[in-house]
DNA sequence: CGTCATTTTGAATCGTATCAACTATCGTGG
DNA sequence: CCACGATAGTTGATACGATTCAAAATGACG
């Protein structure tokens, strides 16, 4: 069944390679785009979907150092890629040869600005990794997920699918796949949240969330 | 006396401001660069010295988001600052002012390598953070700190002059400063480092070094 | 409807934080 | 130049949050 997917997507997978090196990607979710240390050729950007990059350590511990959603900047690091970046979900991933971006400036400033997003969003997550309890980075990533995916499931509530096992949950916030499990039940306990199936959440209060999240004035 | 190394640096303060919005300033240690919130109106790229980005917590905790020597990319955000940006030591910082940027491929083009290699060092510590034992961290900032700072002392060995306190190093590596001096102490038992004032360290054995810090092969 | 992966829960343990001295260092003024 | 107070660093005792290990419960999917 998984090759099921796969062939498909590959059907699909062939975008028009019109202009000046960009070429545009479906791919299904588990999908690598790129590995580690693969040296760095293009600037890939997602259209729509969520990508993971992680970095997997010699001994087995695993970061997944972003999530990258729609519009935002994956990946266009010097030298050799740091990370592997693997889809999460279905993705329409654009990409641009380096050596054609260098020729043409407006693509290049577009490409910058989201470079600069890269930026703060890394450095965000440095700070939640630095200075936030379990349950505020999870309540952050709720968050950032509502943001990119969430739909409004009206009074101030929405409902989100999470993309994520709580195992990659938990490698991207720094925690184990129990303290990220615990962290869920006490955000539901706390009536922040709820959910039947783990992956399909509802924010019952986003206000409570956000506050939870850290970074918020009290 | 605070105060006398101040005048002395305003004294030297103003650089030529030639060319295209180009500024280069001296700054002494302990100054303000830019502060979170501020908009940006530059990108500032460190000449020389040890420049620090941090952010602030309503409720007090810091963290120290990353450190930029010699030609690191300082700040090049978009939107407000969300960092405030404060030197370590005597600096030389270039700042170019973010319209002209735009008007210079040549400068824009070296800015976005600069660029690039902050989101690196940036996800690094995202992994530093996320998955690393202490002892790990403050391995790994003294091996960054010996790469920018440190002088050969022969036989594997190198000396450095650590220009920020316990406290500093422990809020970059999102522990605390007992923490931080605990782990200094365990270095210094295990004959990796030596120190008598705690601020100027050798390193005895740069390979045990690299091997304490994580993400090498054992 | 059975199998396998994921999630949850529980209990014990561990690493780091916290709190509280104590010591060393450094800049300052007597 | 030395004594002083202030700041930084170290060390110890205890507490706590998160990890670890183990097992049960749930959910996904053929």
């Amino acid at each position: 069944m998984r090759i099921d997917v796969l062939d498909k997507a590959s059907a699909i997978g062939t975008g028009l390679a019109g202009e000046c090196g960009r070429r545009t990607r479906t791919l299904p979710p588990r999908e690598v785009v790129f590995m580690e240390h693969d040296p760095v050729r293009r600037a890939y950007v997602v259209e729509d979907g969520l990508v993971m990059l992680h970095h997997l350590f010699p001994d087995g511990r695993r970061q997944i150092v972003d999530l990258a959603g729609p519009g935002e900047l994956l990946s266009w690091e010097e030298g050799g890629h740091a990370c592997t970046a693997e889809t999460l979900t279905f993705c329409r991933i654009t990409s641009y040869e380096l050596t054609r971006v260098d020729a043409s400036p407006d693509l290049q400033r577009d490409l910058v600005r989201r470079l600069r997003r890269a930026v703060r969003r890394t450095q965000e997550h440095v700070t939640l990794l630095g200075r936030k309890t379990a349950l505020e980075r999870v309540a952050s990533l709720l968050g950032r997920l509502m943001d990119i995916h969430g739909k409004p499931a009206g009074q101030g509530a929405a409902s989100i699918v999470l993309p994520l096992t709580r195992r990659e949950i938990a490698d991207h916030l720094g925690i184990t796949q129990e303290t990220a499990s615990r962290s869920f039940n006490e955000l539901r306990r706390r009536g922040v949240i709820g959910y039947k199936a783990p992956s399909r959440v509802r924010i019952e209060n986003v206000a409570a969330l956000a506050l939870l999240s850290g970074s918020l004035r009290p």
